[in-house]
RNA sequence: GGGCGAUUAGCUCAGUUGGUUAGAGCGUCUGCCUUACAAGCAGAAGGUCAUCCGUUCGAGCCGGAUAUCGCCCA
């Protein structure tokens, strides 16, 4: 006997359980070792956040891959989903300090040992958020080889890269122009700027001749607060305006200093006056015409952006301070000419927002090269795509990432942080007293090797994306050799969003191809890029926002919080709205609504099962059909499924092959949908065969079956059909769950395991196969092609007379007699299309007229189509008019599209020019609809 | 400034290489508590596919321009 359920889904009370039973097994464990046979299927985890707590983001991310992770396992495939988590260097730190700063302390008086001691306590008491969501979630990853990227084995892999890199000349360090946050107190990478336009000013300001005060020349400049730091001014070498200035002196505004004037292309005649000042401490581009020109650099400002000793007097003031007090200055002098509004792009920090300022500093950075530069890493990036050896779906974000890949700029790695992979680099502050030498290994020296002295660790770390790079192959234990890496690099699939296609996919493919991790010094060394890749596709999806297109964010309190729609929809109902709207390409817009279509949508599956555990109750109890017996048979064929098993007695009721005919499509399209990652059209079609199909078609089917059997309860034809009814509706229903488990995991499992009871072929409908299908059953369903059209003429028949009934407002006890002429039909039982016009149409007594027996029947309530002619008698039931409007309506759509066939047929060039298979189907099209047409136009003349 | 994408029903979106009268969900309206489900059933209304021009026998789909919006990069 089958469980009896609730009147309806609690989900909150079915999921946590089952989640947990997930986890505690080892069930979505992969195996690494060379002999399992199976293909294999591998995915790393885009790591969030170690601090972090789950956002929509990460639930869609979370949900397509578990779709297509369950997918593959559940088709034999060894699917390994390794989870886990990144330390985020500055989002962590701050976290950290903002909670010291609650107890008025700073990192700075606890200490940097201290501080990242810290900083492990809050990663012990936080760090497990995601992990146990995810989990709560039915997230079906390898929990077993959860990494974190301060791993040990990881931090190894980092120095080993880092040391690489260094002994290549790939790394090197030297004092440059980078993006400095005076917050963060930290340099940031070009990815780690927004630009964002903001209104400025543009100032002109007067640089006074050296030798000649009557003669100025004007500057336009939108940062008057650097000029203490200015040491040219630049014209352009073609600006006639200005021949006469170059090689003459200047002086800076507000100083004592005369700096030249060059000719330089830095100058761009037609921006301001065309004269721009040189100030190479402060500025990217000022700092390359600086150094073309042998220019002193003066800073002027510290590390937070307070002006220092060389701005004079204005040291001491921060730089927005700076900038007023200066041009107060200059205008007191009489050296502001004029003041115009600007809008410029600021470049702003990405993490805080503070306003950028260009910083010289010493820094570390990685060389890209180019592509010209073959065997760069940007070179073999690229290749690697260009090849097809990666392929980005959708497409074009393929060319997105070229354009960047072109374009790329050096990448600036060290981070004035704590918390992160410290820079294996060392100084002997005795033998190199300017740090010049670093002394660059995996592990630490004890020693300085050229003095026996003591020596000292660099004290910057390195971006957190240095180590993200790594991720597909730190993870699997690189650099060593292992089982893991060598059974699951590359991986299969990468599945991320799109705002970190530079920060991390560009870089984890830059890695992956320059260090060819399963190459080995003594294995022979791979030629190509094929295997080096770290995946082989890249599914970008889409950004998740509110219902009116608007960014979730904090601060617009528009956020959806996962966790929350989980508990009031049920996890399967989120996942089910993320994945249907899913569609590549543009953004979703998640919306309350939508999640409580699809819980109602568990509901219903819910309910389809209450209903036939309960009809399947029944006829066990009347001895026709026993769970038992059913569940034996099955496991037989379990092979194909279910299916085999069903097609050998199918000829008892031949609605079966149009149920068994949708199932095996639906199957293949669902199939189809996944391998393009067309997770919507997936998650719409499975919807529709549950629920269009199987719920309102093939449920209401069985009921007429079972009260068929009801009507005479010993009947040996009836008790053999309802139990064969029983045996294809629960056949059906359990491969349907395992289509849609995929997409929703807890429901389908909870039900799954109740059919299934002690019996079931897997320990976990996650671990069963994706139903396959008999040959047997194709060349079946291909013989049964025409009790296939027939069910659906049947349907067609049905639906037009319901929808005839609502139009013309009968009464719902009407049984109007219905005279029916449909050869079609003649394939199926009679009784059993009696029955179903009778109880799904409301149709009275039905009389069956032969083919061609022309328009003998009455003239009110006609029904026509290519399949079939219907009439029925409701005479006593409308009145005339209704009835004249309705034929007059149908008489309009018909008309509508005879024309319009008409047309084209009459047009030369379609008959000539057209494929001809579409010139015949038009053909064919315009005499039904023609013959249609004839019908309703008789039944409207003699009304 | 450079590049990319979008514009289809009231809302959110599908629409596979051009081929019947363009679809879905939600919302709206009508009728039903039909013993699986009112989180339901049955039915209906609602669209010059942004605009214009072109290619084609035929365009929501291909090409060009315009408008509006969005994103990325500088």
């Amino acid at each position: 006997m089958l469980p009896a359920l609730d009147k309806t889904y609690a989900p909150a009370a079915i999921e946590p359980p089952l989640a947990e039973r997930w986890h505690s097994r080892d069930w979505f464990h992969a195996r690494s070792d060379a002999a399992d046979p199976r293909p294999r299927w591998s995915l790393v985890i885009p790591p969030p956040n170690v601090t972090g707590a789950l956002h929509m983001g990460h639930m869609l991310e979370h949900t397509l891959i578990d779709i297509l992770a369950r997918w593959h396992r559940m088709r034999g495939e060894n699917v390994l989903w390794l989870p886990g988590t990144d330390h985020a260097g500055i989002a962590t730190q701050m976290v950290v300090e903002r909670e010291l700063a609650r107890q008025g302390r700073t990192r700075r008086e606890l200490g940097r040992e201290a501080f990242e001691q810290k900083v492990w306590e809050w990663k012990e008491q936080y760090g497990g958020t995601i992990k146990k969501q995810m989990i709560r979630l039915g997230a079906s990853c390898d929990w077993g080889r959860e990494r974190f990227t301060l791993d040990p084995g990881l931090s190894r892999a980092v120095r080993e890269v880092f040391v690489r890199l260094w002994d290549e000349r790939r790394i090197y360090r030297g004092r440059y122009m980078v993006n400095w946050c005076p917050r963060c107190l930290t340099a940031l990478s070009d990815l780690e700027v927004i630009h964002e336009d903001s209104p400025g000013r543009l100032y002109w300001v007067r640089y006074l001749d050296a030798e000649d005060s009557a003669r100025a020349l004007v500057v336009a400049t939108t940062r008057p607060e650097t000029i203490p730091g200015d040491t040219a001014v630049a014209v352009h070498p073609r600006d006639a305006r200005y021949a006469d200035w170059t090689g003459r002196r200047v002086r800076v505004p507000l100083s004592a200093r005369d700096v030249p004037v060059l000719a330089d292309e830095i100058a761009q005649p037609e921006f301001g006056s065309g004269v721009v000042k040189i100030t190479p401490a402060h500025d990217a581009n000022d700092f390359t015409a600086g150094r073309r020109h042998g220019l002193e650099e003066i800073e002027i400002m510290d590390e937070a952006g307070v002006l220092n000793s060389h701005a004079g007097a204005y040291a001491g003031l921060d730089r927005a301070l700076a900038r007023q007090r200066i041009l107060a200055d200059l205008e007191t002098a009489g050296l502001l000419e004029k003041t115009e509004d600007y809008r410029l792009a600021a470049a702003l920090c990405q993490r805080c927002r503070t306003p950028v300022e260009p910083r010289l500093s010493i820094q570390w950075f990685v060389k890209v090269g180019s592509v010209e530069d073959p065997g760069s890493l940007a070179n073999l990036a690229i290749q690697a795509v260009e090849k097809g050896h990666i392929q980005f779906v959708p497409e074009n974000y393929a060319a997105i990432y070229l354009g960047w890949m072109h374009n790329i700029h050096d990448w600036c790695i060290s981070r004035q942080l704590w918390w992160g992979h410290r820079i294996p680099a060392w100084y002997c502050d005795a033998c190199d007293p300017q740090n010049q030498n670093p002394i660059v290994q995996r592990e630490a020296p004890p020693a300085c090797p050229q003095c026996g002295g003591s020596v000292r660790q660099d004290a910057d770390v390195l971006d957190t994306w240095f180590s993200s790079a790594l991720w597909p192959f730190s993870t699997l234990g690189w650099p060593d050799q292992t089982a893991d890496l060598t059974a699951f690099y590359p991986t299969s699939l990468l599945v991320t969003g799109f705002d970190i296609l530079f920060f991390w996919v560009a870089r984890m493919i830059m890695m992956g191809c320059h260090f060819d991790p399963k190459h080995t010094p003594s294995s022979p060394p791979s030629d190509s890029l094929e295997n080096a890749v770290p995946f082989r596709q890249v599914y970008i999806h889409a950004l998740v926002r509110d219902a009116e297109k608007q960014k979730m964010s904090k601060t617009k309190g528009n956020v959806i919080d996962p966790l929350a729609m989980t508990e009031k929809y049920g996890t399967d109902a989120v996942r089910f709205t993320l994945a249907s709207m899913a569609a590549p390409g543009t953004d979703i817009a998640l919306s309350e609504e939508r999640m409580a279509g699809y819980a109602a949508f568990a509901n219903k599956i819910w309910n389809a099962a209450r209903f036939l555990f309960g009809a399947l109750n029944e006829l066990e109890q009347a001895g026709i059909w026993s769970a038992e017996t059913w569940r034996a048979r099955q496991r037989e064929f379990s092979e194909y499924s279910f299916l085999l098993y069903a097609d050998q007695e199918r000829q008892y009721a031949p609605e079966s092959s149009w149920l068994l005919s949708r199932l095996a499509g639906t199957r293949d399209k669902i199939h189809g949908h996944l391998q393009r990652f067309e997770f919507h059209e997936a998650a719409q079609t499975v919807y529709r065969f549950v629920w269009n199909e199987f719920c309102d078609w093939q449920i209401e089917f069985a009921k007429l079956r079972f009260q068929d059997w009801k009507n005479d309860p010993q009947d040996e034809a009836r008790r053999k059909i309802a139990r064969f009814t029983a045996d294809l509706l629960a056949g059906a229903f359990e491969a349907w769950l395992r289509l849609l488990h995929p997409f929703m995991p807890f429901l389908t499992e909870e039900l799954w395991r109740a059919l299934w009871g002690e019996a079931a072929p897997a320990p976990t409908l996650a671990l069963a196969a994706w139903p396959a299908f008999s040959p047997d059953l194709s060349q079946a369903l291909a013989a049964a092609a025409g009790v296939i059209a027939a069910t659906e003429t049947l349907q067609d028949l049905i639906a037009r007379i319901r929808s005839l009934r609502a139009e013309l407002r009968l009464p719902a006890a009407a049984r109007p007699r219905l005279h029916l002429q449909a050869p079609a039909l003649a394939v199926l039982e009679p009784a059993f299309a009696q029955l179903a016009l009778r109880c799904l149409a409301g149709a009275g007594e039905i009389e069956w007229l032969a083919a061609a027996t022309g328009h003998g029947h009455r003239r009110l309530g006609h029904l026509a189509s290519p399949d079939f002619d219907a009439q029925l008698d409701i005479d006593a039931f409308v009145d005339i008019a209704a009835e004249r409007q309705r034929l007059e309506k149908e008489r309009e759509r018909l008309a509508r599209g005879v024309a319009s066939l008409e047309h084209q047929l009459a047009n030369p060039s379609f008959v000539q020019n057209a494929r001809p298979d579409i010139v015949e189907q038009t053909r064919a099209q315009l005499g039904e609809r023609r013959l249609q047409l004839e019908k309703i136009e008789a039944s409207l003349s003699a009304l």
